[in-house]
DNA sequence: TTGAAAGCGCTAACAG
DNA sequence: CTGTTAGCGCTTTCAA
C-alpha cells in the first residue's frame, strides 16, 4: 500500500524545530488551548503555512477528537437529503469538523454495520436518519458518542431527536383532499420492516394519522393502504394495486414525494389524468415536486432548518450537553396542481 | 465529550489476557497474518467473539490501513451517483473496507478541503467523481494514496480513470434525433467552473461532440448551447433561454437527466408539447426517466459498471499495483417518448 | 511459532 | 507562559 517514494508527512514535531519551540506549544496552538502567548502563536502559525502541515487525524483520535461528524443515511435516493447536509454544513461552517456520510441501507443489519463503522472510526458525533435499528441499540451508541436522531418521534434520555410533525403534516394533506370533496382517499405507506419498535417511526405515524382523520371523517370504510416503499418503485407499485380497486380511490396519499413520482407514472399508465380522475399528494416537497410538468402538491418539512438544528445540537452535545432536547419542525402543505376537485 | 460513565473499549490487550497469548498474537489473527497456529488463531477468535471486540480504527491508522475508502462526489442529487456506489459495495463486500462519503460542493476550493480531510483521515483509497480540482491537484493526491478518477478523460500515469464513451453516447443521441428530421437541435452544458484543464471533463466533451456533429451533418449555423449547469434549475433556465430563440429548437439534448427533467417543465410551461413541438433528450437514464409520465429519452451510461470498476481497480491499488489503468464504459441510448420526428 | 518492545503523531498532566 | 514526558491502541521488527 505505500506508495513508492512516498513523502512522509509533516508533524508537529517538524513543525516545532521550524518555529524553535516544543510540541506542546504547536499542540495548544493547534487546539486555541490557554497559555499561549501571541507571539509564540504567531511564529508557530508562521512555521505551519510554511510548511504546509496539516494534523493527522488517526493520532489525535488517539488522544483527542477526530473532529468528524458521521452521518447514517438510510439511502442517497431520496432528494430530501441532501438539504439536511445543507443545514448542518451551514451549522459546522467554521469549525474544524467534517461530516462524513455512509450508507446505512435497507436493513437493520447493514445499518449496524454501518454505525460500528462510525464508532471504529471514534467520529465526535453521529447524525442518524431515520433509523432502522432498535432504540435500545440506539441508546447504547448513545451512550459512547454524542448522538442525534432524525425522523423517529423517540423521546430518549441519551440522545437528542429532531422531527418532521409528520401528524400535522399528515392532518393538512387530508384537510385539503377533504375539503376538495374527495372521500375515497388512499395511502401508500413504506414498509417497516424490522424495527422493533416501529410505532415512533415517521412511515407509522404517517399511516396511523392517515387511518385517523379517515376515522373522523367517517370514511373509516375507504380506508385502502398499499405497503411499499418510499421509492419511486414502490409508489408504481402501490398505485398500481390500489387502481384495481372498485370502486377506484379519487386521491392518492403519498407517503414521500418519490413515492409520489412513482405514482403519478402508473396513474399516466392507466390512462388517467391528474387530477381530473385522480389527485395526488406527496410529501417532502422536493425540488422536482415544484417543476411545471409535474407540479405536485406536496408537504414542506423544510430539511434546511432540520438540517440547521441537528446541527447545532451535535454541536453543543460534542462541547459536552448531557440532557437531552427533542425538536418538532412544523410542515407546510403546498398545494400544486396535482389536486383538484373531487369526481362527481 | 467525553460521556459520563463512557466504558472504555475492549483492545487487543484485553483479548490478549484474555486467550492468554501476546497482543502481537493477536494482531497477526486480525490482520490474518503469516505466522500464526491453528490452535491459537482459534483461540484468539473465541476471545475476540467473547468479549466483542472491534479493532481501534485511529490505532490502526497510526501503523497500518485504517480500512476506509474516500469518495468524492460533487453534490448527492444526481440520482446516477448511487448507481455507482451500489458497484463499489458489491466490490469491497467481504472484505473490510467501509465506503465514506463527503461533498466536494462545486467549487474547487470546497472540493479541495473535501480531499484534504479524506488525506487526513488516512484513507487507503480514493474515489473522485467528476473533479473540478487541476489534474496536477490530483496527481499530488495520487501520490499519496491510490487513488481513482471518474468522469474526466484523462491518462495519468498517477491514477486510475473510469470514464463513460461521452463521445459514442453523445453521437448515439445525435444520430437519434437526426435521424428524426430533427436539425434546430440545442443543447445544455454544464459549465466548467474553475477546471483548469477542462478539455478532458466529461461536461466539456459532451457538449464538444454536440458541436462537432452538428458540424459535420451541416449544422454548424444551428448549434445553441446554454451553459447553466446539471442541475433541475439549470436545466429550466436553460431550456427557458433556448425557447425564445426564433425560430426556436425543435430538439433539445440535456446533458444530465436531471436537467432534461427542468427542462420538460420549460417545455410544458411554454405551452408546447413534448415530442410534438420539442423532442427532449437526457443522459445518464436514472430511474425517474424511465416513470410512464416522464418517458425520457436518455443514454445508459451503466453507472452500476462503473461502480464495479472503480471499486476493482481500488482494491487492486491498495494491494499494490501501481501501473496505471482506464477504462471506459460504452454507453447505450434508451429511446422514449420525449422524443419524436421534428415538427414540419 | 511466539512474544517483547519500540514506536506512529498527538494530547494532557505535570514541572519548571 | 513554556517544555518534558507518559501514554492512546495498534503494527512491526527482532529475538527467543
Amino acid at each position: 500500500m505505500a506508495q513508492p517514494g512516498r513523502p512522509r508527512r509533516t508533524t508537529i514535531a517538524d513543525v516545532a524545530r521550524h518555529a524553535g519551540v516544543s510540541t506542546t506549544a504547536v499542540s495548544k496552538v493547534l487546539r486555541n488551548a490557554y497559555g499561549v502567548s501571541p507571539a509564540m502563536r504567531e511564529r508557530v502559525n508562521a512555521a505551519i503555512k510554511e510548511l504546509g502541515y496539516r494534523p493527522h487525524a488517526a493520532a489525535r483520535a488517539m488522544r483527542g477528537r477526530t473532529y468528524t461528524i458521521g452521518v447514517v443515511f438510510p439511502d442517497l435516493r431520496n432528494p430530501f437529503f441532501p438539504d439536511i447536509l445543507d443545514g448542518i454544513d451551514e451549522q459546522i461552517a467554521g469549525t474544524e469538523y467534517q461530516v462524513v456520510i455512509v450508507r446505512g441501507g435497507a436493513s437493520p443489519r447493514t445499518e449496524g454495520r454501518a454505525i460500528d463503522a462510525l464508532v471504529d472510526r471514534q467520529v465526535d458525533g453521529l447524525l442518524m436518519v431515520a433509523p432502522l435499528n432498535t432504540r435500545s441499540r440506539l441508546e447504547e451508541v448513545a451512550r459512547i458518542l454524542p448522538t442525534v436522531v432524525l425522523g423517529p418521534h423517540e423521546k430518549s434520555a441519551a440522545y437528542d431527536s429532531v422531527a418532521d410533525d409528520d401528524a400535522a403534516g399528515v392532518e393538512l394533506v387530508m384537510a385539503h383532499l377533504i375539503g376538495l370533496g374527495h372521500r375515497r382517499i388512499a395511502h401508500i405507506a413504506h414498509g417497516d420492516i424490522g424495527r422493533a419498535r416501529s410505532s415512533t417511526s415517521l412511515q407509522t405515524i404517517r399511516a396511523q394519522t392517515y387511518k385517523r382523520v379517515m376515522r373522523e371523517h367517517g370514511l373509516a370504510d375507504e380506508i385502502a393502504v398499499a405497503t411499499t416503499s418510499y421509492t419511486e418503485e414502490g409508489g408504481y407499485e402501490g398505485t398500481r394495486e390500489l387502481l384495481v380497486r372498485d370502486p377506484r380511490p379519487t386521491a392518492i396519499f403519498a407517503g414521500a414525494d418519490l413515492a409520489a413520482f412513482g405514482s403519478l407514472a402508473a396513474v399516466h399508465e392507466a390512462g388517467l389524468s391528474v387530477p381530473g380522475d385522480v389527485s395526488v399528494v406527496g410529501y417532502d416537497d422536493t425540488r422536482m415536486a415544484a417543476l411545471a410538468n409535474i407540479s405536485l402538491t406536496s408537504v414542506d418539512q423544510d430539511g434546511l432548518t432540520m438540517g440547521r438544528t441537528v446541527g447545532r445540537l451535535l454541536l453543543e452535545r460534542i462541547e459536552g450537553r448531557t440532557t437531552s432536547v427533542q425538536f418538532a419542525v412544523s410542515p407546510a402543505l403546498v398545494p400544486r396542481r396535482s389536486t383538484g376537485r373531487a369526481p362527481a
